[in-house]
DNA sequence: CCTCTCGGAGCCTAAAGTCG
DNA sequence: GACTTTAGGCTCCGAGAGGG
């Protein structure tokens, strides 16, 4: 369904209900030049996937690697850790476990929108598509009156208050900790002289971690660029991946990844998390943050208090808000009415009483 | 269970404001 | 003029109600 590429992503596999013990080649052992006492055991690697980056084609199932990696180095209080390889057939789930449920999981795609919804589509609130007669209209019957409305013109000379200026790293003036804003606590005479260091985007499916510090690199991988090309040292030979195991005592370990602790992870002591957007002024949701969860919605009711009636049903079965030529599509978050994209009066959302 | 409704989050982008 | 920020206008996700 096409409707479904928007959808969240798929939810994590369930977290096993008992956590076996982990193999000794999860062990921390594998890191014997860490500094002694920095990162004791237990920490836990994960063989890459085929499919994986830096997966090791030379090795059938790639070289151990510590779960928690950070590639390329990223913002000061980020790592990221692999997502949690598919369930082997007969075998369960593979170390480590997926994550439970809550973690930060990677973050889900931007909604992607259409330029212009049908009339049909924007009256019931669906997705639409670019073809016409769309894919909706067309699965309802109604593409004969699949058409194109028509985009109000943007309000003119509305005046602004003065701009606030954003910071760098963020949608807000709080920004986000640089590489030069040192995690220990140290604060900068110069939040904004050091230029910003550009961080890719999070992969797709990977989770966030805090790191302690950087400082702990874990054997040597190749650090592939963007690309996919490793960078190679004056040697010829490939360069150690920043990886930066946590030490448990200090940053508690992830359950799913880690020592099986009750621990759910949390920011390092000296490294906050990237601090909550000041509420905007308007009230607007900033969309570079976590939106908090929705509430419950509460159902429309009358002015007697009794819920409204549902519209009659079409007798074709199918939806009859918005499918028709009247159907309209405005906006309705600023509770103004305006005009319906056919220039008709808003009806989106009225119900009717017959 | 399925369909339908619809609140509101999220997206796009033009207008307003700022900067060099 | 170019760039940044804001917010208007819109799309459409997804929870919840109600019907079959």
């Amino acid at each position: 369904m096409s409707s479904d590429q928007a959808k969240s992503p798929p939810e994590q596999p369930a977290q096993p209900a008992a956590v076996p013990a982990y193999p000794p080649q999860y062990s921390g052992a594998h890191y014997p030049q860490l500094p002694p006492g920095a990162y004791p055991p237990p920490y836990y690697t994960y063989t890459p996937l085929a499919n994986d980056p830096n997966h090791d084609p030379n090795a059938p199932n790639g070289p151990p690697m510590p779960y928690l990696m950070a590639f390329p180095p990223p913002p000061p209080g980020m790592v990221y850790a692999y997502a949690p390889p598919p369930p082997v057939p007969g075998q369960g789930m593979p170390y480590p476990y997926p994550p439970p449920q809550g973690l930060p999981a990677a973050p889900r795609p931007k909604r992607k929108q259409v330029k212009m919804a049908c009339t049909n589509c924007a009256g019931a609130c669906k997705r639409c598509d670019d073809s016409r007669p769309c894919e909706r209209c067309v699965k309802y019957g109604i593409a004969d009156t699949c058409v194109d409305g028509t985009r109000k013109e943007r309000k003119k000379g509305i005046k602004r208050g003065p701009y606030k200026r954003k910071s760098k790293f963020g949608s807000n003036e709080a920004a986000f900790p640089t590489a030069s804003s040192a995690p220990t606590g140290e604060a900068s005479t110069e939040p904004t002289t050091t230029p910003a260091p550009t961080y890719p985007p999070m992969p797709e499916s990977y989770y966030p971690y805090y790191y302690p510090h950087p400082g702990y690199p874990a054997p040597g991988h190749e650090v592939p660029q963007p690309n996919g090309e490793a960078v190679a040292n004056g040697n010829g030979h490939p360069m150690p991946h920043p990886y930066y195991p946590l030490h448990p005592a200090v940053y508690p370990s992830y359950p799913p990844y880690s020592h099986p602790g009750p621990v759910a992870y949390a920011a390092p002591p000296a490294m906050m998390p990237p601090p909550p957007p000041p509420p905007d002024v308007n009230g607007k949701a900033d969309d570079t943050v976590t939106a908090a969860p929705k509430s419950k919605k509460k159902r429309k009711v009358g002015e007697d208090g009794a819920p409204k009636a549902k519209k009659a049903k079409a007798t074709n079965g199918e939806i009859t808000n918005g499918v028709g030529p009247t159907a309209v599509g405005s906006s309705h978050t600023n509770g103004t009415a305006v005009n319906g994209v056919n220039g008709a009066a808003d009806q989106r959302h009225v119900v009717s009483s017959a």
